[in-house]
DNA sequence: TATGAATGAGCATTCATTCAT
DNA sequence: GATGAATGAATGCTCATTCAT
């Protein structure tokens, strides 16, 4: 059960490598990052790391697309069709929000992906389509609410989507600025849920028919 | 009336030394900027970077109060005692996003300050109270909205402000990873009005009475 | 009937990571040749390297090896016993001179085993005798031309055709600092052809009787 | 006297670079040799070394340029012109030749440089013009001979000067291959002086009127 | 015979920092 | 106040080589 000791185990080697540097480059970014640590995490040597992704900017890009790979899945595995149009925007919001409040380490990445302009994120093939399933499934709720003269007419979803994420964001990526600077800590679950409440009323509110 | 030395200039090095550092620390973070492209860009030496900052994250947290003391300048500035409720709220909100889309590398240095779990912020005495202003700000016009039946009342007025920065902070600051992904350019006028004509109306939407 | 297997051919892989290890060496010398880089032009792994010549040291003695044996044949073919002891003189330089000409890759390993003091040579048994057949043909035509009163008496062979080799090693060796230096490229027909002429005028003066 | 332990000592640690530079890449070559040998040899840290050479490459420019100034300067300072012109004919060969034999580690560089194609030599500037000064010399000394009817007419100087140097590169830069396959050490004196005397008497057997 | 996986020592180079003047 | 010189620990990466199958 020792993984450690395995001698010859070339996925478990390439997996302990990406989860390492997952831990790194989220705690510490791509510059802060430290190649030896995350080798000595994986319970390898560097040398692995460069057989396996070449450099350290080709494991970046790797620890990169598994996250957002992960989180595509997350959100396309949501299912909303059986639920009243508000409740399924209730369901929506609350499921990608748990799942940022659940995984914060995540968003140091895109910030930190953000940083350098998301030049990395460009290398990668294929991560563009990640984000329609979601889109598609808020665009045929929004328009289920407005056939049943529940929501407004004319929402662009992507706008709304993106406020919606944003939302989420913004309170788990800025926890420690915003505790230092409010007083408040939106990491404990009463604050998390009092302001979530709030941005789900916000939401709905917005989408009601005037 | 030795020429060597003509150059002197205390204020002038410090401040040249604080700019290029500023550039420095929002373009590439705490961990990868470096103390010589910053004395080189500030025109001096690596010495006077230590001489006037003591280290470079002494440097680093000089820049961090920096950049909160002119945010809070700004927003501290604002006189919504003539405007209508829910004016002074459009007000509120667009003098905000302006100054963070007008000034998207200080986001990075708060992404960054995130990243470090705001060990630095923390360092840094008294600004804490920098925020404060504009919550009462908020607060009063909250009540006067509510006052006048124009707004519900017992709004939460520090949620209600971190969600309103939050919507403004989430597509600056995630504007490359969003692009990529959704292929709108939040950076560009007509998306970035686009999407906060809609934020606007859902901050409205829900401040109004049921 | 495995498959994966069908390409097993010993004796051409052998080869092959000789001749890569020939480029290799010739180009860069056994401190810059890289072994994996010899692996990927013979088209096989590191490992067969090891397998077929024990080390990169072994491999570097093989090619060693190999390009004098080369060298000592095409001298050993030579047959001046035909021709006029002046003639023959000519012939055993154009010979040489021509064999240097077209392989100045070989000079960059004999250079190079030169900077390593000729160790590795000397690891090598059997190569010492390569040389004696062209002394032997050199000292017949010299006593042949001697006895026919057309060169002077008492010349030693070794000396001479040490010189006669240094003629066109130094220009063929040193062809690219001689260019910079002098702005005249050896490399160029003519000018080969020009300074060949002068050196076999030299060494046929130096033979006259006086 | 210790300049190891001279705390400021800016031209001392810059020399003490370029000699222990000078040693290592003579011995191994550019690719053989190690920075962290050269700054230990040097007495001081790798860090100088960039600090002073800006690259591994840069220090290796600055030894070729360095070597062949020295060159340069012996040649150079030769004065011919009491002689007769085969006596000063005699004197340029001897004097180059000793040159030679007295720094063989010389011609490693050279060699070395020749394996690169001469690509350090052409970044060095004004280094093409170290070498007219000794072909002057010749060509009048060759003019000198031809008028006094002691040497023939239309000799070329250049011609005439690489193959002299090559009979001395030769057998110094070879010297450990040719003991290997001809059992004699042109180090040793009486080899040298032997085949010198050779060489000379071919030069002046050539210039002779037919 | 052949190959992918693994290793540890070593590589050139860069880092933030301090010393001496 | 200002500057050039000096440092040692590290940094990302490559090396020749060996192991396991």
């Amino acid at each position: 059960m020792d993984e450690r000791h395995v001698k010859r185990d070339p996925e478990g080697t390439r997996r302990r490598i990406l989860e390492a540097a997952t831990g790194q480059f989220t705690k510490f970014g791509l510059a802060g990052a430290r190649v030896d640590a995350i080798a000595t995490t994986a319970g390898t040597n560097e040398r692995m790391l460069y057989y396996y992704f070449v450099s350290k900017e080709g494991l970046y890009v790797a620890v990169l697309e598994a996250m957002y790979k992960q989180f595509a899945e997350t959100e396309g595995s949501l299912d909303l069709s059986g639920l009243e149009p508000a409740d399924a925007i209730r369901e929506l919001a609350q499921s990608i929000w748990t799942h940022l409040h659940a995984n914060p380490q995540w968003l140091n990445l895109v910030n930190n992906e953000n940083l350098h302009e998301g030049r990395y994120l460009k290398l990668s093939s294929s991560l563009q389509a990640t984000i329609s399933p979601v889109i598609d499934l808020l665009r045929t709720t929004l328009e289920r609410g407005a056939a049943a003269g529940q929501f407004r007419h004319g929402i662009d979803p992507l706008n709304f989507y993106v406020t919606l994420v944003g939302m989420g964001h913004y309170i788990v990526s800025n926890r420690f600025t915003l505790e230092t600077l409010t007083g408040r800590n939106y990491a404990e679950q009463n604050n998390h849920e009092s302001i979530s409440a709030m941005q789900v009323d916000m939401l709905l509110a917005y989408l009601r028919p005037v």
